[in-house]
DNA sequence: GCCGTTTTCGGCCCGACTGTTTTCAGTCG
């Protein structure tokens, strides 16, 4: 679900804890510590509030990982834009440590050596020192270590960001089926993000199952797309394909396929937190199985074969991957509270599409009959008007040739339906880009913004829920605006635009390309 | 620094790979 543009003031917050977390690293302050100020940056990003209105009614503590210290940070930051600790540890940490930790590799113990040695500060002057080979001179840093300080400096600086799950779906499936074909392999799995659906992915994550995982890590990293190996194990590996995407391999025995599955899989805070369930009932979890507490020898498992069988020894059923972010998940599988998700197979139709005939890719009675074949029970065709000067959008011509089209169509396939729509712009003034007349004659209106992204909140609130009055309006498509990694979502008050549509009946769209979400 | 179907104090997930090391620390998944 879109966030409110609101939350970015969250976000901001939890970048200075985040920050503050790095900071108490590099000063050697007690790890868990630093933990805890990670942990509650993830939850104030998982969060719908704004932490502004939760500390007014004093309820920060109410968040998970939030207690009096990180309560106390953010009702500074809120107050004063910054906080005593951050302070405090920005002036006793050597400024420029933070920025020596984004080079892979460097945590630290090697950000505080370099730092302690060279006075290095910048990422450049980390550059120059290793090709001059001053980095070799330090404790517990020699030739390959510098190497490697290098390449990850080269890699930061090619970095594309994290990918959208259509790219990062591709690389995979195209790894798996290479794996497949070259080894043999059936019993191989995506896992990571991509198979808990992340918006975005990192990297890719693959799991294989096989009594001998020499051959296939051998096959892995000599894979055609590899650009460099990152490490290379008997049972793990890591390599860098084009752009920078890296992939992550881990082979298992056979038996341990459900285990490492879970572990991959993800998230991270999930495994903890069910690691530490296992732990309160004396069982140790990790990627090859369950075991008792002192039983932990390969074929002492309890449950590995597959996940079910691991959640179920844990007393949980089996929960989907796109609920494991540790968000109350494992509670609600305990007590068999899951929500049944939304599946492919209850998808009936596609509410928002665009031809040829303006910026799509396709006819419309090849997009027709593809859905058709898919199984959906109707399409809605929403091509642009025409103010969107870019995407040729529909005249009123057009739109008669379309309505003809579709009819023509809905007699050859019925009863499958097409629906004649059209996504009308929402100028920046409030008014739709067709006139009334115009607009009554499409089966459903769905209105969006396209344009003037930095209007002010209030006017844009106005200007979307203006839209969901007008009569002739049946949705608002990507109402937040947002292009995953490309486009921040504009100021717009989402409480209004929900508020608005239970009022008008005006539907939210639920976009589900990839690049929006 | 947080938290509690063992605990209000004493834990906090667990293991692979690398480089540097004569036995392991650091970093990452
Ligand atoms: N138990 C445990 N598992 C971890 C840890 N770090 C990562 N994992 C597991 C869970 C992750 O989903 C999985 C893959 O790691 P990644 O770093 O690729 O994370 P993920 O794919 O979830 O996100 P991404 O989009 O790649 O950033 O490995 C950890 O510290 N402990
Ligand atoms: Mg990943
Ligand atoms: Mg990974
Ligand atoms: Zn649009």
């Amino acid at each position: 679900m879109p966030r409110d543009a609101l939350t970015f003031d969250n976000d901001a917050i939890a970048k200075v804890l985040d920050e503050i977390a790095d900071l108490l690293e590099l000063k050697g302050e007690n790890v868990f510590r630093a933990v805890t100020y990670r942990a509650a940056a993830r939850s104030i990003r998982d969060l719908r509030e704004p932490l502004a209105k939760l500390a007014q009614e004093k309820r920060l503590t109410e968040i998970p990982k939030v207690g009096p210290s990180v309560g106390e940070a953010i009702e500074q930051i809120i107050a004063t834009g910054s906080s005593r600790r951050h302070e405090e540890l920005k002036a006793a940490v050597p400024p420029g440590l933070l920025t020596l930790l984004r080079v892979g590799g460097v945590g630290p113990a090697t950000a505080r050596t370099i730092y302690d040695h060279l006075r290095i500060t910048t990422i450049e002057e980390l550059e120059e020192a290793a090709r001059d080979h001053r980095l070799q001179q330090l404790p517990k840093i020699q030739a390959k270590t510098e190497e490697n300080i290098l390449r990850s400096i080269a890699a930061l600086k090619q970095r594309t960001g994290r990918s959208l799950i259509h790219e990062a779906k591709a690389a995979a499936t195209t790894m798996v089926e290479y794996l497949r074909a070259e080894t043999g392999t059936d019993r191989i799995a995506i896992a990571g993000s991509l198979r808990r659906y992340k918006e975005t992915i990192g990297d890719i994550d693959i799991v294989v199952a096989a009594d001998d995982a020499g051959p296939i890590m051998e096959t892995f990293v000599r894979a055609p797309s590899i650009e460099r190996i990152l490490a290379r194990g008997d049972t793990k590996s890591s390599v860098v394909v084009d752009r920078g995407l890296q992939i992550d391999l881990r082979v298992v025995p056979p038996a341990s396929f459900g285990a490492a599955l879970l572990y991959f899989t993800g998230s991270k805070e999930h495994n903890v937190r069910l690691r530490g369930l296992a732990l309160r009932r004396k069982l140790l979890l990790n990627e090859y199985g369950l075991y008792r507490v002192g039983a932990e020898a390969r074929g002492q498992e309890i449950a590995s074969a597959t996940e079910e069988e691991v959640y179920a020894a844990l007393g949980l059923v089996w929960i989907p991957p796109e609920l494991r972010e540790d968000r109350g998940e494992i509670d609600a599988a305990q007590s068999g509270a899951l929500p049944n998700l939304v599946a492919l197979a209850d998808v009936q139709g596609d509410l928002h599409t665009h031809t040829n005939w303006t910026d799509g890719r396709d006819p419309l009675a090849d997009m027709a009959r593809r859905a058709r074949a898919k199984g959906y029970a109707y399409l809605a065709v929403t091509d642009h008007s025409p103010g969107l000067g870019m995407t040729n959008g529909l005249s009123l011509e057009r739109v008669g040739a379309r309505i003809a089209e579709a009819a023509k169509l809905n007699e050859e396939l019925a009863p499958f339906r097409v629906i004649v729509g059209t996504e009308v712009d929402i100028r920046a003034n409030g008014k739709l880009d067709y006139p009334d007349d115009v607009l009554a004659k499409f089966d459903i209106v769905s209105a969006s913004v396209h344009s003037s992204f930095g209007q002010a909140r209030d006017a844009m609130t106005a200007r979307i829920t203006g839209a969901m009055r007008h009569p002739l309006v049946t949705a608002i498509s990507h109402p937040t605006g947002r292009l995953l990694e490309k486009r921040e979502p504009y100021a717009v008050d989402l409480d209004a635009v929900i508020d608005t549509a239970s009022e008008t009946g005006t539907w939210i769209e639920v976009n589900g390309g990839p690049e929006r979400l």
